[in-house]
RNA sequence: GGCCCCGUAGCUCAACUGGAUAGAGCAUCAGCCUUCUAAGCUGACGGUUGCAGGUUCGAGUCCUGCCGGGGUCGCCA
């Protein structure tokens, strides 16, 4: 449950009744009315900014509506405390037994805490990574790769019906260059001296086991052959290899997806046909001489008629070509009928996660998704800004050509898929993102991996101990539900069970907000109380959680223990980190 | 030159899609280990949210124009 949807609806409630027995006026919209936790605690559990929504339409002023609305809101059970503050806020304080009871919640529902229903099942379609399938995944695809997959499950946690897609970019030319690179490596396999690698051939390491895999499969056969009857079956082997590759690297990171797209198949298909001629029959393609662009005038410009999509009419700045002189699909034309395809599955949602060097191409892609689907479907762009590698505060300087170019594995191996993941989520998309390659191995709280790690390892520890000095309590969630959670009355236990009613909201809200960089953050802090509330223990003795001789309390601060325990691993499941029980 | 993103404490970043006195960490300074992990915690210091207008009950957030940084710009994908 989120608590805090909850009491709006109740809040509502309330105002329809005043509506009713004529307080305020009938008829008014209440959709802009939020109920949410107030930035500072000392104004209470929850705040609502009712009365100031209302107050324009109804004529009133916002505290006159307040102070009716506070008498109502005052009687509820739960709420021990309303009052109205500031301009017109209403802030309500809620009762210790309301917090207990929203622990217990935590404990019976253990990981499945924060699942929603928000999403009503809407089906979204996810598409990253989507890496030309070229060679191996660098440091950039792998921040698309961890952001995409994060918001894809935060997205189906708040109750969407989720599919991750990758689109294989096998249609262009660089797959030709890809295939003839390979061919090179190939008669290498077999023996030949190939000496330098041509200018314009893909240099990569990567292509010699798949020349040599070709070799052994096929023998000689392509050498006797001319490109043109080698190129089709080399660039399919080429791509599969790649892909195999680029899977690997995938599953390294712990990122899988449901729907691997092809372009050439697509193509093949018809789509891109389709595609354009429903452009066509609705007016959108027309024959015309685009301007070069202004200030910036290409060296070989010269005018020549095109075939254009009006994707001016959607919003984009220019018209935008779908055919290349020589008749052949623009790479534009072909993306144009993988959305519209992607829209006929029945996504009416989609999300593309790119590179930020793709943001000049946004503004299109969304003019063609508004003209292809006729509206019926939104399509989301998140750009990820890139991410700069450093080694103790030292850029790691990267080089294709002098070998010093860092993969993505090279990365993963390093530093660990858990620990990858969880810094690409540490920024939003579009900001860049520093990742220090010491930095993120350090134990300490610059680290917010370990930090929240930390946190988890430590309520296990105590959780040891305390099978051994108080055997008899179980410390299974649904038995500590039953605990007496009233037990816990000091401001920091209830101020970390405060934390943990967050998360269900933090799920709704990243996911509507396609930011899955709210669940690290709030981890952070959920993280930060626990830490607190330990220290505090500290200090003063009585705050300990295993209380000799008071079993009952020390039963309740397990259930404390065990509910952050489990909120924090939900939180790291849907970043696709793995909780650790243990620092090491 | 057009378009897109960014600009918040000395540094790295938040701010719940328009809410209250803009919050954390680092750094600096002052404290806390006979204790379930001090791998942590508590406090102090630190701000004209790049600049100038506008919209409104209310703006870091929305609009306009500048300034600075990055990206991108007709048959590359």
């Amino acid at each position: 449950m989120n608590l805090f949807n909850y009491f709006r609806s109740i809040v509502v409630q309330s105002l329809k009744e005043m509506s009713e027995g004529g307080e305020i006026p009938p008829g008014l919209d209440f959709s802009k009315i939020t109920v949410e936790p107030p930035r500072d605690a000392s104004h209470g559990d929850i705040s609502t900014n009712a009365a100031m929504v209302l107050a324009k339409p109804a004529g009133m002023k916002p505290r006159d509506i307040a102070e009716i609305l506070v008498e109502r809101l005052d009687l509820l059970g739960d709420v021990t405390r309303a009052e109205v503050a500031g301009p017109g806020f209403i802030n309500m304080t809620l009762s210790d037994e309301f917090w207990g009871k929203r622990l217990a919640d935590v404990l019976e529902a253990g990981t499945a805490y924060g699942t929603g229903t928000a999403g009503e099942g809407v089906q979204v379609n996810v598409e990253y990574v989507s890496a030309n399938p070229t060679g191996p995944m660098h440091v950039g695809h792998g921040r698309g790769a961890v952001v995409g997959d994060a918001l894809a499950s935060v997205l189906e946690k708040a109750g969407y019906s989720v599919t991750r897609e990758y689109y294989i970019n096998d249609a262009g030319a660089q797959v030709d260059t890809l295939a003839r690179s390979l061919h090179l490596r190939y008669r290498e396999a077999l023996g030949e001296d190939i000496g330098e690698i041509p200018e314009g051939l893909y240099p990569g390491d990567y292509l010699v086991p798949a020349g040599q895999a070709l070799a052994e499969r096929d023998g000689d056969v392509w050498l006797k052959v001319s490109e043109e009857e080698w190129l089709s079956e080399i660039r399919s082997f080429a791509i599969s290899a790649m892909l195999d590759l680029i899977r690997d690297d995938l599953k390294a990171l712990g990122v899988c997806h449901d729907v691997f797209s092809s372009e050439r198949a697509l193509v093949d298909a018809g789509a891109v046909d389709e595609a354009f001629s429903y452009l066509q029959d609705k007016g959108l393609i027309y024959t015309g001489v685009l301007e070069p662009p202004k200030g910036k005038k290409p060296d070989d410009w010269e005018p020549r008629p095109q075939t254009l999509f009006r994707a001016t009419e959607f919003g984009d700045d220019v018209d935008r070509p779908l055919k290349k002189s020589d008749g052949t699909w623009t790479y534009f034309a072909n993306d144009m009928a993988y959305h519209r395809d992607k829209y006929r599955r029945g996504f009416t949602s989609l999300i593309n996660v790119w590179g930020a060097d793709h943001g000049g191409y946004v503004k299109r892609m969304e003019a063609g998704v508004k003209a292809l689907t006729d509206g019926a479907a939104t399509i989301d762009v998140k750009l990820c800004q890139m991410v700069n590698l450093l080694e103790a505060g030292e850029p790691v300087k990267m080089s294709k050509r002098a070998g010093t170019f860092i993969t993505l594995r090279s990365v993963i191996d390093k530093v660990g898929k858990d620990v990858a993941r969880f810094i690409m989520l540490t920024r939003k998309n579009d900001a860049q993102l520093d990742f220090d390659l010491a930095k993120v191995l350090e134990q300490s709280k610059d680290n917010p991996v370990f930090y929240v790690q930390y946190a988890h390892a430590r309520i296990h520890s105590v959780l040891r101990h305390a099978s051994e000095q108080f055997p008899g309590i179980g410390q299974d969630g649904h038995e500590l539900a039953k605990a007496r959670l009233d037990r816990l009355t000091d401001p920091a236990e209830l101020g970390l069970i405060k934390q943990m009613s967050v998360w269900p909201r933090i799920v709704e809200s990243a996911a509507e907000a396609h930011e899955p960089h709210r669940v690290a953050f709030f981890l952070n802090d959920l993280a930060s109380h626990f830490h607190a509330l330990w220290n505090k223990g500290k200090d003063d003795t009585s705050l300990r959680f295993l209380v000799e001789g008071d079993e009952e309390l020390t039963r309740a601060r397990l259930a404390l223990l065990r509910g952050a325990g489990t909120v924090i691993a939900s939180g790291l499941d849907v970043l696709g980190v793995k909780p650790v029980e243990e620092m090491r």
